[in-house]
RNA sequence: GCAAGAGUGGCGGAAUGGUAGACGCGAUGGUCUCAAACACCAUUGGUAGCAAUACCAUGUGGGUUCAAGUCCCAUCUCUUGCACCA
C-alpha cells in the first residue's frame, strides 16, 4: 500500500488525465448543476470554512454522477475588487500579479482537497474574456436606460478612499477596514435596481432558498405600504409631500419634520429667519457618523423652522416644520408628518419641544407613552367609531384621492445601486463622454475595455480613480462623430463579476457570446447554490436582479436563476472562537492535509456536525476521523472473493446504503459518515468479508473521501475505478429486520424488552410481554385498563 | 425593539410522537511493549444499591396524549439578521 499522500497524488492525476469530472453540453444523461460560490483568491490561502462547503457539493457531485446525471460542478474566481486591490497595495506588486499568485495557491489547495471540479470551465472575473462580457452586459442595461449618472451623496471611506454602496457600508463603518464612513457627493453610475424591487420579492416564489434567505431578502428590499399625502405651506404657492403608512392619524398630526438635507429649506432661505440656527444643526448632522445618526435614541435633536407654516390638509391646522436627524433623506420623501400620540419617536420629539400630543386613536395613556396599537377613531372627523387600523387607513385613502390631497404609496427600502467606483482594479465602465453626444457607449466591436499597464495603482486623494491620471487611456474619439472625447474612469464594484459567472459556466470559452442560447436551454437553472449567509441578502439580490434584468430583455430563458439556496455554518476555532488570525487560532487545510490526509480532513468536516449550523474546530474529532480511514483500510485484510452480501451482513448494508443515499441528498453529511461508522463496526467483527462488501462500503464512503476509496478498489481489484461506477442500490425488503427487539411499557415507562418477530400478531406479543417478570411486578394488583401494541415498535400497558 | 433559529452528558452531536444520549471525541481500567506511541478489549448521563433494579434527567412552568426532546400555551437565555424606514 502506498503513503497516503502518494494515493491522494495518484487520484488526482488519474481523475485530472481521464477527464471523468468533465461536465458535457450535450448528453443524454439528466442534467444536474451545482455550484458553490466561488472565493476571493485572497493573500491568507483557503480557509477550512471552504472546505466544508467544497467537500459538501463535491459529494453530492459525486454521488450525482455515479447516480447517472451528467453533473455540472465548476470552480473559478472572484478576483476584481478592493481585497485583491488592497492587498496588491500592501505587498507592493500589480494587482494582476497578485491575483495570479493567489490563484495559483488556490488552485492548488483545491486540488489537494481532490475536489471533483470540471477544471476545462475555470475562469476569473479578471480575465479580459471574461469581463469583456461583464461590460456588454453593462451596456445592455445602459441601452435600455436602466443605467444613470446621478449626483448621489455617497458612503464615503476615508481610509479606502472609496466610494461603498449603502450595503458596502451597512452599520455606518466600511466593510473592508472598519473605519466610519463619511458622506461625500460624487457623481456615481446608478442601476435602477429599485425598480425591480417588487419582482425580487414575487421572484421568491419560484425557488426552494431556505426561509432565512428569503426573509432575508425580504428584509433588505424592505416594502412598506401606506400614502403620500401633500402639506401646503401657508407663507408659499408650495407644498410639502410626505410619506407615512398611517394616514390614519392624520387627525394626529401636530407638527412636521424634514431632514436636515432637505431641498425645502434651501429653496425658501431667504424666508427663513433662523437660518443661522438650522445651518448650525445641518453641520452636526452632517458630521455624525451614519451609525450615530440610525441608533434609536430617546433624545432627539432638531430645529424648529421659524418662517415656514405647514397646514394639515384634512382639518386645515396650522402647524410647525422642524428639521431633525431622525428623518433620513434617502427614504420616503425626506419629510413626516408627526403624529407624538402613536409613534414613539415623534412623542420623544414632542415632549422635548414641548409639541402639542393629541390622541386620535384610543387604548393607550398618552401622558405615559404614545400608543401604537389598535383602536377606536377619535377626534378624527370622518374616521370617528372605526374601530380598526384597517378600515381607517382605506377610508382616509380614498377620501384624500377624492380630496386631491394624496394617494396610496409603496416604498421600499431598497435603493438603486450604486455602480461606480474611484477605483483601478475593476471592470472599467465602457462608456465615453464626448461634450456633443453625451454619455456614449463603446462599440461592441471594441470590448473588452482593457484595463491599462500601469505601475500607480493606488488610489488618488480627491476620490478620482488612478485610471483619470493616465491620458493616454483616458483620451480617445467619440465613437459617434469622432471628435475627441473622454473614457469614463470609474470601475464596476466587484459585485459585477459575480451578478452572472454561474452563467458562464455554462460556456466558458465562447468568444462570439456571453453565454450560447444552447447551453442556456439545456443547463437551465442552477440546481443547488451553495454560499455563506452572508451572501444571503446583497450578493443574491444583485445576481437576482441581473438576471431579471437578462430575462426581460430575452437574453435568459430563466426569469429566477436558482433553484435552491443553501448556506453552511462557519467553522470557529477551538474553543467556540472565532478564526482570526489575531488569536492565531487559524487552521490551514495543508497542515491538516500534511498530517491526517485529505481524506481524514474532508471526513472530519463533514462528520463535525449540522452543516448549516456554525460548529467549532477540533483537532481530536480530526484525528477521530483519521482512526476511522486507517480502520476502513484495515479492514481490507478480512476480504475474501465473493460476490454476494453475507448473511449477517446483508441487513446492514442494505439499510446502510438507504441512509447514506438519503442523507447525502439531504445535507445530512453527519449521519451518513456515522453511518458508515456503524457499518464499519459491524463488518469488523465479521472473520471475512466478500469482496462485495468491501466495495459496497468503498462506494458508499467515496463521495466523502474519495482517494483511499478509490486506492482500495484497485488494490483488491474489485471492479473498475468507483468514480466510473454507479452508485449502489438497496432492497428494501431487506432493511427490514425479522427479529427485532421491543420496550415493555408499564404507563408509559420502559420496564423490560422482548425479542418479537415481523410476522408474530399482536396476542403473541402481548402475551410475550405479560409474561416479562418486570412487567409482571409493576403490574401486580393492578387492573390492565388497556395495552397498546405498535408492531415493531413498543408496547405500552396502562393499569389502574 | 422586530424577525428568524437554537437550548439534550465533560465535549461535537443522534433521535418519522414510541427503549433519550446513536456515532465520534475525551476520560477510566485492562491487553500488547523494557517503556511509550499506535492498536485492541471493557466501562462511561446523575443519584442510590453488591446486584436485580428504582428514582431523576433534553433551559423553566403548564397542557394535550396510553406515550412528549419532538405537538400546543407561557416564560427565560443565547445566536444571527434587520433596525429613528415614517
Amino acid at each position: 500500500m502506498l503513503p497516503i499522500n502518494e494515493i491522494e497524488k495518484k487520484w488526482q492525476k488519474y481523475w485530472e488525465d481521464s477527464q471523468v469530472f468533465v461536465a458535457h453540453n450535450n448528453s443524454d444523461k439528466p442534467k444536474y448543476y451545482y455550484l458553490v460560490e466561488f472565493p476571493y483568491p485572497s493573500g491568507a490561502g483557503l480557509h477550512v470554512g471552504h472546505v466544508r462547503s467544497y467537500t459538501a457539493l463535491d459529494a453530492m457531485a459525486r454521488k450525482k454522477r455515479m447516480m447517472g446525471y451528467n453533473v455540472l460542478f465548476p470552480l473559478g474566481w472572484d478576483a476584481f475588487g478592493a481585497p485583491a486591490e488592497q492587498y496588491a497595495i500592501k505587498n507592493h506588486i500589480h494587482p494582476k500579479k497578485a491575483v495570479e499568485e493567489n490563484i495559483k495557491v488556490f488552485k492548488e489547495q483545491v486540488k489537494k482537497l481532490g475536489m471533483s471540479v470540471d477544471w476545462t470551465r475555470e475562469f476569473s472575473t479578471t480575465d479580459p474574456e471574461y469581463y469583456k462580457w461583464t461590460q456588454w452586459q453593462f451596456l445592455k442595461f445602459f441601452e435600455h436606460g436602466m443605467a444613470y449618472k446621478a449626483k448621489k451623496n455617497i458612503n464615503w471611506c476615508p481610509n479606502c478612499k472609496m466610494g461603498l454602496s449603502n450595503e458596502d457600508a451597512s452599520g455606518g463603518v466600511c466593510e473592508r477596514c472598519g473605519t466610519q464612513v463619511e458622506q461625500r457627493e460624487k457623481e456615481q453610475w446608478m442601476l435602477r435596481m429599485s425598480d425591480y424591487a417588487q419582482d425580487l420579492i414575487d421572484g421568491l416564489e419560484d425557488t426552494d432558498f431556505q426561509e432565512r434567505t428569503k426573509l432575508a431578502q425580504i428584509n433588505w428590499i424592505g416594502k412598506s405600504t401606506g400614502a403620500e399625502v401633500s402639506f401646503k405651506i401657508k407663507e408659499v404657492d408650495d407644498s410639502l409631500l410626505i410619506y407615512t403608512t398611517r394616514p390614519d392619524t392624520l387627525y394626529g398630526v401636530t407638527f412636521m419634520v424634514v431632514a436636515p438635507e432637505h431641498p425645502m429649506i434651501d429653496k425658501y432661505q431667504d424666508l427663513i429667519n433662523n437660518m443661522d440656527e438650522i445651518k448650525a444643526y445641518r453641520e452636526m448632522a452632517n458630521k455624525k457618523s451614519e451609525l450615530e445618526r440610525t441608533q434609536l435614541v430617546k433624545d432627539k435633536t432638531g430645529v424648529k423652522i421659524s418662517g415656514l407654516t405647514a397646514i394639515n390638509p384634512i382639518n386645515d391646522k396650522e402647524i410647525p416644520i422642524y428639521i431633525s436627524d431622525y428623518v433620513m433623506m434617502n427614504y420616503g420623501t425626506g419629510a413626516i408628518m408627526a403624529v407624538p400620540a402613536h409613534d414613539e419617536r415623534d412623542y420623544d420629539f414632542a415632549k422635548k419641544f414641548g409639541i402639542d400630543i393629541i390622541e386620535v386613536i384610543k387604548g393607550g395613556d398618552i401622558s405615559k407613552e404614545a400608543y401604537t396599537g389598535d383602536g377606536e377613531m377619535v377626534n378624527s372627523g370622518v374616521l370617528n367609531g372605526l374601530t380598526n387600523k384597517k378600515d381607517s387607513i382605506a377610508k382616509m385613502i380614498a377620501h384624500l384621492k377624492e380630496r386631491g390631497i394624496g394617494h396610496e404609496k409603496t416604498n421600499f427600502k431598497l435603493q438603486d445601486w450604486i455602480f461606480s467606483r474611484q477605483r483601478f482594479w475593476g471592470e472599467p465602465i465602457p462608456l465615453i463622454y464626448c461634450e456633443d453626444c453625451g454619455w456614449v457607449a463603446v462599440p461592441e466591436k471594441d470590448l473588452p475595455v482593457l484595463l491599462p499597464d500601469v505601475t500607480e495603482y493606488e488610489p488618488t486623494d480627491d476620490g478620482e480613480s488612478p485610471l483619470a491620471k493616465i491620458t493616454d487611456w483616458v483620451n480617445t474619439t467619440c465613437p459617434k462623430c469622432g471628435k475627441p472625447a473622454r473614457r469614463e474612469t470609474d470601475t464596476m464594484p466587484n459585485w459585477a463579476g459575480s451578478s452572472w459567472y454561474w452563467l458562464r459556466y455554462m460556456d466558458p470559452h465562447n468568444d462570439k457570446e456571453f453565454v450560447s442560447q444552447e447551453a442556456l436551454k439545456y443547463w437551465g437553472k442552477l440546481d443547488w447554490y451553495n454560499g455563506g449567509m452572508e451572501h444571503a441578502a446583497r450578493h443574491l439580490l444583485y445576481a437576482r436582479f441581473w438576471n431579471q434584468f437578462l430575462y426581460n430583455i430575452g437574453l435568459v430563458p430563466n426569469k429566477e436563476p436558482f433553484k435552491v439556496r443553501v448556506s453552511h455554518g462557519m467553522i470557529l476555532g477551538e474553543g467556540g472562537v472565532k478564526m482570526s488570525k489575531s488569536l492565531g487560532n487559524v487552521i490551514n487545510p495543508d497542515d491538516m492535509i500534511k498530517l491526517y490526509g485529505a481524506d481524514a480532513l474532508r471526513c472530519y468536516e463533514m462528520f463535525i456536525g449540522d452543516y448549516e449550523k456554525e460548529v467549532a474546530w477540533s483537532e481530536q474529532g480530526l484525528n477521530g476521523c483519521k482512526r476511522f480511514i486507517d480502520r476502513v483500510i484495515r479492514l481490507g485484510n478480512k476480504v475474501v472473493e465473493g460476490d454476494e452480501y453475507s448473511q449477517n451482513l446483508e441487513k446492514i448494508i442494505n439499510k446502510s446504503i438507504k441512509k447514506v443515499t438519503e442523507d447525502i441528498d439531504s445535507m445530512k453529511f453527519n449521519t451518513a459518515v456515522s453511518t458508515l461508522m456503524i457499518l464499519l463496526n459491524e463488518m469488523e467483527k465479521q472473520d471475512t468479508i466478500t469482496k462485495k462488501e468491501y466495495r459496497t462500503l468503498c462506494l458508499l464512503l467515496n463521495p466523502i473521501a474519495p482517494h483511499i476509496t478509490e486506492e482500495l478498489n484497485a488494490v483488491y481489484e474489485m471492479g473498475k475505478p468507483l468514480c466510473e461506477s454507479t452508485w449502489p442500490v438497496w432492497d428494501e425488503a431487506k432493511t427490514v429486520e425479522e427479529e427485532k427487539e421491543i420496550a415493555v411499557q408499564v404507563n408509559g415507562k420502559v420496564r423490560s424488552t422482548i425479542r418479537v418477530n415481523l410476522n408474530d400478531d399482536e396476542e403473541t406479543i402481548k402475551e410475550k410481554a405479560l409474561q416479562e417478570e418486570n412487567v409482571i411486578h409493576h403490574i401486580a394488583d393492578k387492573e390492565i385498563v388497556k395495552v397498546i401494541v405498535i408492531k415493531g415498535k413498543i408496547i405500552n400497558i396502562v393499569v389502574k
